[in-house]
RNA sequence: GGUGCCAUCGCCAAGUGGUAAGGCCGCAGCCUGCAAAGCUGCUAUCCCCAGUUCAAAUCUGGGUGGCACCUCCA
């Protein structure tokens, strides 16, 4: 398996530090509003990760966080006039539903920031003692960046003098400009915590390191976990100053590979509540069944910038119907689960930095020449048991077609209509086998009329929802 | 201003030194009572210029255009 590390900006064969187990971290959500397809296509990518993994034979642990201590969380609650916990367990339960209508299988472990306290706390007296952190006046505990002979090195930023003097004039009580807070005081009794530097709340950065520390890192290797993954925007200062924590408080160091996952932006700008294009999950789950969303989020290259067309998107329909449709023809029979040259194909283009268009076309080639051997007359007995057990394989490691067929193509229709579109369809045969076209052409519109589409198959006539 | 990424058919998008995957759309055909679905065939020399090389979309240099990050952010 090869991997993209974005520290070392190269694509390299993966090796975990444990032959077979493999730790992974990745940045979840703060839970403060509703998702939107950005925390998507993130979820959506380090899902498909680890599935590639766990096909390649790895048994992965798989830690994805959730932020429940944020200033933005308290101006929301205010303006709710709602508890903190309500908030975030509101939105938190949000998060994991939308993401399992996208197919996304639940991380081994789900840390919150409010249940690793004792951590960060433990984390910010480490690195006091170690003297790379320091109390102010205030009561804030900042991290001194000066101390850490390697900070900026997974960012390969390059800091500017002028800029530095600008910023430590206007913080005094900051000793160098890319200091950040491990501590914040809080002093006007809103949302505080204990600790021994006073009442306050915890810095951003902190609960990464300190929760990748308590669930992932085992004292016997030199990184914390092998993976760390997160959206592009988080290399800096986040993932930065993470790594510098990580770094000076323990013996480790805090990820082997470093993998970020690029912009979804709209109409070709960046999503933004200010630019008012926000696109919240739970309104694309309202129009599209979650499953054609995770196809059209992963179907570009996941260090891609992903511009977000709906046009695209009703492409992205089309793409994952021929897999039903191929999936529909085979309904029923029994699975197999055998080795074949599209498995190890599909496989090994995923394995490569997860190149998924390479991983489609191979599908679509699958489903091209398995629909032309069927379309030719003959028992086709092996055929169909190997192409039932290469769909199995894609619903394992991608989790397309996880459906049953008529199910999907029929999603989102009442149980009435359905009676009434069978009752139509029932007459048109008849209509048919008399070969009273003039009818049954008049009920084909009658029926299109539902908005489906109609195919005449040799088994019968379905019908589908566009 | 600093740092980095990108530019491939009408659209989406792989390939990154050996002669352009795949999908959508379009056209022609098979199948069908007609459709739909499915299948077959057709459709690009890779932003521009110069260079390296037996060979470049792929490497180097220079343009042009687009984007991202720079301490809120998936």
């Amino acid at each position: 398996m090869k991997i993209y590390d974005s520290q070392q900006k190269t694509k390299r064969e993966f090796i975990p530090q444990e032959k077979n187990n493999v730790t992974l971290y990745v940045c979840g959500p703060t839970v403060y509003d509703d998702a939107h397809l950005g925390h998507a296509k993130s979820a959506l990518v380090f899902d498909l990760l680890c599935r590639v993994l766990r096909a390649n034979g790895y048994e992965v642990t798989y830690a994805r966080n959730i932020t429940d201590i944020d200033d933005k969380i308290i101006k929301k609650a205010q303006q709710e006039n709602k508890s903190i916990k309500e908030i975030t367990e509101f939105y938190a339960d949000a998060y994991n539903k939308e993401m399992s209508k996208l197919g996304v299988i639940r991380p081994d472990i789900e840390p919150k920031a409010t249940e690793s306290l004792d951590a960060m706390i433990e984390f910010i007296q480490k690195l006091i003692d170690a003297n790379h952190a320091y109390k102010t006046e205030d009561g804030d505990v900042y991290f001194d960046t000066s101390s850490d002979n390697e900070y900026l090195s997974l960012s390969k930023r390059v800091q500017e003098e002028d800029d530095k003097k600008q910023r430590v004039e206007s913080s005094l009580q900051k000793r160098n400009s890319a200091d950040f807070a491990l501590w914040k005081s809080v002093k006007d009794g809103s949302v505080t915590f204990d600790s021994p530097y006073g009442k306050g709340r915890p810095g951003w950065h902190l609960e990464c390191s300190a929760m990748i520390e308590k669930h992932l890192a085992k004292p016997e290797f030199k990184f914390s976990v092998d993976i760390h993954g997160g959206g592009a925007d988080l290399l800096f200062p986040h993932h930065e100053n993470e790594a510098a924590q990580t770094r000076c408080a323990t013996d480790h160091t805090l990820a082997a590979y470093w993998m970020h996952n690029g912009f979804v932006n709209i109409d070709g700008e960046k999503m933004s509540k200010s630019l008012g294009n926000s696109f919240f999950l739970k309104d694309a789950l309202r129009e599209y069944d979650g499953e054609v969303l995770r196809f059209y989020l992963l179907s570009t290259h996941y260090r891609s910038n992903f511009n977000f067309s709906t046009v695209d998107l009703e492409l992205s329909k089309k793409r994952l119907d021929k897999v039903y449709r191929l999936k529909k023809r085979l309904f029923g029979l029994s699975e197999a689960n055998d080795a074949s040259e599209f498995k190890d194909a599909l496989l090994e283009a995923l394995s490569d930095d997860m190149n998924i268009s390479l991983a489609l076309s191979l599908i679509e080639e699958m489903i091209s020449s398995a629909n032309e051997r069927l379309d030719c007359a003959g028992k086709h007995k092996e055929l169909k048991k190997e192409t039932i057990s290469n769909l199995a394989f894609i619903e394992d490691v991608l989790g397309f077609g996880v459906k049953n067929p008529y199910e999907y193509f029929q999603s989102g229709v009442d149980a009435a209509t359905k009676e009434k579109l069978s009752e139509l369809i029932s007459k048109r045969d008849v209509a048919k086998k008399e070969k009273d076209f003039a009818t049954s052409d008049k009920l084909r519109d009658e029926i299109l009329a539902f908005g489906v589409n109609i195919m005449d198959t040799p088994q019968g006539t379905f019908w589908e929802k566009i």
